[in-house]
DNA sequence: TATAAAATCTAGCAACGCTATATATGATGT
DNA sequence: ACATCATATATAGCGTTGCTAGATTTTATA
């Protein structure tokens, strides 16, 4: 009988090799699809890429949908990293300027990336418990940007996660001319810029 | 031979089953997507569901992409028609506001609809020629709403497109959670709607 | 009624996601 | 060092998909 040492020693190997082959997979699905499109992102293809046969895919991720959740995730890692980043090394102008900037140079630099964090609804409710942690991070990371700035900072967190998504997704969808892109971030960072607390209560409908 | 009339009336007719056909097709596929969700939508099922065989179909759309295409133009007709009928007939408050409520309640009633709409890339870029009438229709709407009333109402109304666009997405995927919305949409009427004309140069970012 | 043309169907290809089953590889106990 | 067992990996195949070539039927024309 071998010692426990030993034994542990080849646990941990294979637990890396498991590891080095998942993130192997990952990424050659998001190569595959930044440069060739999602449909060509195909079991087979990716089974060719790694050198194993498909049921190791299978053994890894479950599905086909399953490898492009995993991808979704590091997307959702990555972005709230690039946002954290931008609130906190604020270049010029405000933080609301910067971190808009950093949100679609994201979205614009891989686009087939963002895509699938959206096209795939692997999220259940947005509060959820069950909602991964990376989604979470970073939709906390817009939060930061509007907390307690207004009466009610959660709704506009989520006001302008949604335009930010939906100048982005017009955007990659190319619905948008691929001009004027910059003075559609200066007039959304207008828009979000409250140049006191609590005005725009004030701001009526009528 | 046959007088030329006669051969009209053959054409005439041949048309309109032709466009009876057609029509059929688009609204199976709009129903069962509606139903049971875009991946159900498959050539095999819909040429069952009018009763032909599935080269018939290919001789009207070309492709299942085409089925879904031709989807998403009817889709961008109605849309446009309701923001339309929206701006028209203020029931209460602002236009702004009439018009962001039919937005949603489009995209939210139809949600099938609204994903392919969207998830195709099925134009070039918006000012192309050979972009859908339909899609410039329903986009124009949004552009009447703020003609005139600030130096650069195009880069307005594509915001607020995208912030629409955003917050259907976004709830569609249940990225947002359910309630709020209501909130949601107050506020951004509150940020699209400028009190006074030329006055959202002067919030300046400082 | 015969012929040409148009419309439609049958049958099948290649590729897909996925999996039951077989085989090979590696660790374990004597 | 060898036999045994478990684990890892591969082969081969099922059912379904989008799509199409070629056969067949239906319809219009003379």
């Amino acid at each position: 009988m071998v010692t426990k040492q030993a034994a542990n020693r080849i646990a941990e190997r294979k637990l890396r090799d498991r590891q080095a082959r998942r993130s192997q997979i990952i990424s050659a699905a998001r190569r595959i699809a930044e440069v060739e499109g999602w449909s060509n992102v195909t079991v087979r293809r990716l089974s060719d890429e790694i050198s194993y046969s498909q049921p190791v895919l299978y053994a890894h991720f479950g599905s086909r949908e399953g490898i492009l959740a995993a991808v979704a995730v590091e997307g959702f890692q990555e972005l709230g990293l690039a946002l954290e980043k931008a609130r906190k090394r604020v270049k010029r102008g405000s933080t609301v300027q910067s971190v808009a900037a950093a949100y679609l140079e994201f979205a614009a630099s891989s686009p087939a990336l963002y895509e699938v964090m959206f096209s795939l609804s692997l999220s259940v409710p947005f509060d959820d418990a069950a909602t991964p942690r990376e989604l979470r991070f970073a939709f906390s990371q817009l939060l930061e940007l509007f907390q307690g700035q207004s009466s009610k900072s959660e709704v506009i967190s989520e006001l302008f996660w949604a335009s930010l998504h939906g100048i982005a997704e017009l955007t990659r969808t190319k619905r948008f001319p691929h001009t004027r892109q910059k003075e559609r971030v200066r007039a959304l960072v207008e828009l979000f810029t409250f140049p006191r607390d609590e005005t725009t209560q004030e701001v009526e409908v009528r």
